[in-house]
Parts: C-alpha cells; sequence; structure tokens
DNA sequence: TCAGTTCTCAAACGTATGTTTCAAACAGAC
DNA sequence: GTCTGTTTGAAACATACGTTTGAGAACTGA
C-alpha cells in the first residue's frame, strides 16, 4: 500500500480520545497505545500534536463544508429569491450533519463533542485553523439566519445566535451521556437525530421571542442593570 | 492574623487563571507567581491541585447556594401554593447570581465561566464533588421547573431543560469575549446583566415551543430518522 | 535483483508537571 | 526571652509529556 493505514488508526484512535477526554488531557501515548501504533508515528506522519488535532477536525470538517455548500445552494434555489425561513435554515443545517457518511456507530455525536470542544477549550491554535479553513460557510449560514430574521434587531440577533450556539455545542457535545441518563430515568431510547428534531423547534422559537425581559411584577422593586 | 491571606491569594489567581485557561492547562507554578507565592503553599495549605480546584469553587457555592435557598423560600411563599411560573423561577435564579456580591468587577462572569469548564471539561472528581454538595438546591430549581411546565412530557422537558443550561453555560462562560465582539462589531456596550435579560425570554419561550419538529414541505422526501 | 525511498521501532532527550522534603522564619503564650 | 506550633522558602523528587534520533525493516519501481 501506498500509504499505510497508520495515519487512520491515528486518526480514529485520536478522535476517539480527543471526543472523551478534550485535547491537553489526551496523550500521544495514549493514542498510539489505542492504535497499536508506535508512539513516534505521530510525530512522522502529522508533524506534531496540534497537527494531528488539525487532521482529525479536518477529516471529517472538509467534506461537511462541501455537503452544506452544496445544500444551501439547493434551499436557496427552492426558495427561489425568497429567504429561506429560520426552520429551513435550521433543519438544512441540521440535516447535513446528520446524513453525513459516518465512521461508526457513535459517528456524529463524537464529532459534536469534538466541535463543542473547540469552542470551550481555550486552544488558540486550533480557532485560528477552523475560522481560517471553514469561515466561509459559517459566514453563509449566518447570512441565512440574518435574511430569514429581519424583524430583529442587529444586537438582539448577535444574541440570539449566541444563545442558539450555545444549546446547540452543549447538548451535542454532551448527547451520548444525556441519552444514556435519559434511558436510565425514564426508560427512553433517543437518538442523535432525535435530539436535533426537538432542538430545532426550540431555538426557532427563542428566536422569535419578545423583545427583552419585562421583569416579572413581583420583582419589580430590584435593581436590573 | 490567625490564617495567612496566602490562602486568598492562592484562590484569587487561580480562580482567574482557571477561568481564563482551564483547569489542565493552568499548573501551580503560574497560580503561584501570580499569586506571589511558594509553590508548596499550594499544597500545604490545600493537599492538591484538585482541592483546590474545589476549595475554588467552594468559595462562590456554598454562599450562592444558600442565598438560592433563600430566594426560593421566598417565590414560593409569595405564590402562596400556586406553582411559581416559568418566568418567574428562571429570573429568580438568574438575580440571585447576579445579585451575588462580587470580589471585583469580573465577578460573576468568571464564575460563569468556571461553571462552564465544570461541565464541558471531564474532570470526574469536580463533578462527583459538585453533585455532592451542591446537589440539593439544583434538585430544587428543577422541581420548580417541573411545577412550571406542567403541559411538557417529562422527555420534552428533559431535553429542553438541557438547551436551556447549554444556552446559559455557554453564554456566559464566554461573556466577556462576547460582549467585546460585539463593542467592536456594532459599537453597543453590554453588561452581564443585560445578557441575563436577553437570555430569560430566549429559554422561557423555546420551552413553551410546539410540540416536535414538522419536516418542512420542501423537504419532507428525505428520511429523518 | 537491487537501489532508493518510505515507514516502523526502541530508546533517549529535554522540559514541565504535581508533590515532597526539611530547614529557616514567624507567631502567640507563658 | 524562650518555647511550641504554624507557615514559608529553596531545592529536589518522581513522573509524564511532546519530540527527536538513528538503525533497521518494508516496500517501490526499474
Amino acid at each position: 500500500m501506498a500509504q499505510s493505514d497508520t495515519v487512520d488508526r491515528i486518526l480514529d484512535a485520536a478522535e476517539e480520545l480527543f471526543a472523551e477526554r478534550g485535547f491537553a488531557e489526551t496523550s500521544l501515548r495514549m493514542i498510539t497505545s489505542k492504535a497499536n501504533v508506535n508512539l513516534a508515528a505521530v510525530n512522522y506522519h502529522f508533524g506534531s500534536k496540534n497537527a494531528l488535532i488539525h487532521a482529525v477536525f479536518a477529516r471529517f470538517l472538509t467534506p461537511f463544508s462541501s455537503t452544506l455548500e452544496v445544500a444551501f445552494d439547493e434551499l436557496e434555489q427552492k426558495c427561489q429569491g425568497q429567504p429561506p425561513t429560520l426552520n429551513q435554515t435550521l433543519w438544512v443545517l441540521t440535516e447535513s450533519a446528520i446524513r453525513m457518511p459516518q465512521r461508526n456507530e457513535k459517528g456524529i455525536s463524537i464529532f459534536m463533542r469534538l466541535l463543542g470542544l473547540a469552542y470551550t477549550q481555550s486552544q488558540g491554535h486550533l480557532r485560528k485553523f477552523l475560522e481560517q479553513e471553514y469561515g466561509q460557510p459559517f459566514s453563509r449560514f449566518m447570512s441565512l439566519l440574518k435574511e430569514a430574521t429581519p424583524e430583529l434587531s442587529a444586537v438582539d440577533r448577535y444574541w440570539r445566535i449566541q444563545f442558539m450556539l450555545g444549546a446547540t455545542a452543549f447538548t451535542m457535545s454532551s448527547s451520548d451521556a444525556l441519552i444514556d441518563i435519559l434511558d436510565n430515568k425514564l426508560g427512553v431510547q433517543a437518538s442523535v437525530q432525535e435530539i436535533a428534531a426537538r432542538l430545532v423547534p426550540f431555538l426557532a422559537e427563542g428566536m422569535k421571542a419578545p423583545d427583552k425581559l419585562q421583569v416579572p411584577p413581583m420583582l419589580s422593586g430590584t435593581t436590573v442593570a
């Protein structure tokens, strides 16, 4: 074989361990042990641990961003000049993520967790890498959101987008654990797809909320800022 | 002084550094340098790095959970048997957090970020510690949420609470950065209080959303699971 | 077959970490 | 002033990390 499968074994192991434990808490020795590969192989094939992290993201994000661009194209084409609705936009994103070809049964949830970690763990190099490589589809999604919510002020929209990102990143990044807890507590099985189907209307409704908080009358004596 | 201020200097430095960089990425040497304290002081006063992390949380959470219990008592008393509404419950929690006495101008945002990290960074010992020490007020909050949303099924409520937690933890944990970005982009000043005032209605509205996603007609040919 | 390249392997390197040690400095009580 | 328990200080400890090395194996193309 021209390129050994060592590279893929490393990527598989790294992906799973990073998702489980975070980046700083996962050592190269854990990765190479899990992958049944020599320690030096990581630096030989990738150059450094940071480059390995980038490669893990690139393996998923590159095909995903292509899929997404196509899906956005189709959406805009079908809408014929009309701006897509909020529900449509959110759902196209969600569906593109869900329908990505998955390497194993954990599939999407591993990657959602990695994306969540990318946000929450400082890791300056990662943020820079993601912005540089995949900033474009993200910008396009933001534009669609803007067109879908013309009634919102820029400030309102800004904050509510952050709220949406938070709910999504947080939930998806712990989706496995949350699914388990639900099963234990209520004996209900769930899937990432179902979480998404529940998340989208929650987000869409939140985006349409009335302007700002009316302090409940019973608390109106207190200062609010 | 009976107890030197070394302990507080360590806690102050640790709190700030943990919030900035996470737990694993912050070394004891960074902390003791910032605190102008000898390296060994951490292990002398706290016993271990993990115990220091616990102490950082306890310093804030212990008074906060007392405040919260009182606030919940007052709320239930005022409602005279009627279950408090969702908005009231959320706002009492928010207000209790905002009105906590703050050590400095960063105040609440530092702690929100720490709470967010506690969720997202694995740190099994921390999760166990928080559950054990502060599980009670959390359970009470959950009960109030349940009473405030009798129309929701248990499963719906479960997921939507996760969405709320996510939006809150995520936004608050990056509140400083988000406030800066908003200022740069739109020239608008904001405060943690204002974020809260915008977050509460977003969450409340999301909680009341219609049941589940109706797949948009234009996409109904696709499988949804 | 054989030269040239690509890859693997065990071992080591330098550095950073959390923790421990033990002597010195300090505090308050008598 | 001396004694006792508490706190600090500089140094070292053991361990784990990411990375590098250089020799050998495995593969490639002619």
